[in-house]
DNA sequence: ACGGATTATACC
DNA sequence: TGGTATAAT
């Protein structure tokens, strides 16, 4: 699974900041009286006091874990606060942290090349920080020094306990006989002490780092002192420190390959790889991961920091354990309206803050039989365009989910009598959207057209009279043929027109019998946690439609694409790329932490617009015509504006293969 | 089939 | 490409 990436020539210097018990802080921020008590988060779940999700340093005292449940750390803490998590749609709500963490990459972002681990965790590439530092004002020219600079652990420095530590990290710090490579990291440390006091500042945040010349010893050092600490790693104390390492500590080895070197070649630590040779090593687990252990093992990890401040994908889920699993249609149909609602809500967000659209919805669901023999096949993902507007993406999720099922059961169907009940039951699912690309900033009306189509649900919930749009044809003639039905059954909220349709994606409506009758139209009371989501005289209508022929989904979603595949053609790269990494998510209200930092912000950036533009490949004359002609026409000729110059775009001199060199240029406003 | 919701990435 | 598997938090 890892991939070996040779180290680079230039030392460079990483930082791995980490969150300390992130929601924890979150929630202490909003309700100060909780702050220095033993405190957790924890997750909706009447089941036994809820499931531990963060938990504060003070409770971890007491012994309580996370992967606790509240109730245990009551016991454990009988003080313990124990916070909810926050619920919308009868789900957990993580915005707030999501939110949260934005504030904190908005600050982290302003040193250097920055990625977004995780919600709570950024890597930073400090390289040109720290060489400026070196050059302009190295730490031994300074006539005095931060505190939280000579809090910082330094790994292999002789003994840090007691009062003259400070003394020796000063020391360490400050001594003029040290490398290139040890210097660089002293202007790390200086750096990263400034942006992490910043934080807290402007966030009130704390946070812990790690500071070393790659990903994997800046995140391993993150961890070490922990909380509101940091550590640097030098060169110098690598191989001790792997030495006693245990393999399982290691990014990536936590799971079965970390268990396989355990087991199969009898490796503990880290330094015990050390004894294999790399063609031992790919021998047993092929040319790449066998290089990438062979590297590790040896501190070496070329391993870059992407500059990404945003996420690549958005999702919403929600597990059904044990007893909860869904039985029915109609459920799931509820769930996946839930979780499209939020999804689409979020895609919202991403497109307003960020100029982003998602072109991908991808349905994932788990399940379990418990009647038939083989109750354990793997429910199989299922993905279509993205069309934006909540009804849409719930539409499509819904389809998206009937056509997994339809193979998760099998091609022969189940039941051919109609006498046995459906074995099946989802324990878990979740809509998710990916392949997002930047659009143009300048393109308001396209931002217009994108919002229109996501908000006003009652307006757009009447079916088919939704906007001009990216309807292909073969979807509205579907669309027509329900309107008759639809109108009937037209309900206040949501649910009116999706619940019973059984499109079949493989044309055989013989498909649709799969699933009985009572399943599609009935809420069985024994399923304490389904929520009814139709009215009776819906439910009866819904009969009736059963094994209707109705439109043909395949179509609707294989066929034309929306408007979305426009973008998915234009390398999303470039002009937008840099915007992202500067104003990003969030306002970028806060000042540069000093000068030799923010004199290399321009030139840093820079080297991730460059670097940027080839990882997205998309060819801009792709796009077929018919495309364009679903558009409304103010798009259409905003979008061929774009387009018509692109025709011959291959002969610029700019570097690389160019194939998708400059397209940024013609994104420039070209107003008419 | 209880650690839940999310994200990322490599592989085929 | 889409779908699967693995891993981390």
């Amino acid at each position: 699974m890892p991939v070996a990436r040779p180290e680079t020539s230039e030392t460079r210097v990483i930082a791995h900041v980490d969150m300390d018990c992130f929601y924890v802080q979150v929630e202490q921020r909003k309700q100060p009286e909780l702050r220095g008590l033993p405190t957790a988060v924890v997750q909706y779940n009447e089941w036994q006091g809820g499931g531990l999700i963060a938990v504060s340093y003070e409770a971890r005292k007491c012994g309580v874990k996370r992967s606790m449940r509240g109730d245990e750390a009551k016991f454990a803490c009988p003080e313990i606060q124990l916070v909810q998590v926050p619920v919308a749609r009868g789900k957990a709500d993580l915005n707030l942290y999501r939110s949260a963490g934005s504030e904190v990459v908005s600050i982290l972002a302003q040193s250097g090349k920055c990625e977004r681990a995780s919600i709570d965790e950024v890597y930073l590439d400090l390289t040109d920080a720290a060489e400026r530092m070196l050059a302009d004002a190295p730490p031994e020219s300074l006539e005095s020094m931060d505190e939280e600079v000579l809090k910082s652990h330094i790994l292999g420095m002789s003994r840090e306990d007691g009062d003259d530590c400070k003394e020796s990290v000063r020391d360490w710090m400050c001594r003029r006989d040290a490398d290139h490579g040890d210097k660089l990291l002293s202007c790390g440390i200086i750096i990263v002490a400034e942006l992490r006091k910043q934080v807290l500042k402007e966030t009130e945040f704390t946070c812990s780092a790690g500071i070393a010349h790659n990903k994997m010893l800046a995140k391993l050092a993150s961890g070490m002192n922990k909380p509101a600490q940091q550590t640097g790693v030098p060169y110098s104390a690598v191989q001790e420190l792997l030495s006693s390492l245990p393999i399982k500590k290691m990014k990536q080895l936590g799971g079965k390959l970390g268990t396989s070197l355990q087991n199969d070649l009898g490796v503990d630590t880290v330094g015990d790889l050390l004894q294999f040779s790399e063609t031992k090593l790919q021998e047993h687990y092929g040319i790449n991961t066998g290089t990438w252990l062979w590297n590790i093992a040896r501190g070496i990890s070329g391993e870059e920091v992407q500059g990404r401040l945003l996420p690549k994908s958005h999702g919403s889920g929600k597990t059904f354990p044990g007893p909860r699993a869904l039985k029915s249609l109609s459920t799931v149909q509820h769930w996946l309206n839930q979780l499209s609602e939020e999804l689409s809500e979020r895609l919202s967000s991403d497109l307003e803050q960020n100029k982003r659209i998602a072109s991908t919805l991808t349905l994932h669901a788990s399940a379990f039989r418990s009647r038939d023999s083989d109750s354990h096949k793997k429910f199989p993902s299922k993905s279509c365009p993205l069309r934006y507007g909540a009804i849409k993406i719930q539409e499509d999720a819904f389809n998206l989910f009937q056509a997994a099922l339809r193979e998760y059961i099998g091609p022969f169907g189940i039941n051919p009598q109609g006498n046995k009940k459906e074995t099946w039951r989802i324990t878990g699912l979740s809509v998710s959207a990916s392949k997002i690309v930047d659009i143009p900033s300048g393109t308001s009306s396209i931002t217009r057209y994108f919002q229109s189509q996501s908000t006003a649900p009652s307006h757009s919930a009447d079916g088919c009279v939704q906007e001009h749009v990216a309807m292909t044809p073969s979807a509205s003639e579907g669309c027509s043929e329900q309107r008759s039905t639809e109108t009937e059954v037209a309900m206040p909220e949501e649910d009116t027109s999706v619940t019973c349709t059984l499109p079949n994606f493989e044309n055989s409506y013989k498909d649709i019998d799969l699933v009985s009758e009572k399943d599609v139209v009935s809420c069985p009371s024994n399923e304490a946690t389904d929520i009814p989501t139709q009215s009776e005289s819906n439910k009866g209508t819904q009969a009736k439609r059963i094994g209707q022929k109705i439109n043909n989904l395949k179509e609707k979603n294989r066929g034309i694409p929306s408007i979305v595949d426009i973008f998915k053609n234009y390398s999303a790269t470039a002009s937008s790329k840099q915007e992202t990494q500067e104003d990003s998510t969030v306002s970028s209200t806060s000042k540069r932490v000093n000068f030799s930092i923010s004199s290399h912000n321009s030139e840093v950036n820079q080297e991730v617009e460059e670097r940027r533009e080839t990882d997205w490949g998309y060819k801009l004359d792709e796009i077929d015509q018919s495309v364009l002609d679903e558009l409304p026409v103010e798009i259409q000729r905003e979008v061929r504006s774009f387009m018509r110059p692109n025709k011959r775009f291959n002969v610029g001199k700019s570097k690389g293969d160019g194939s998708a060199s400059s397209i940024a240029h013609y994104f420039q406003p070209l107003k008419r």
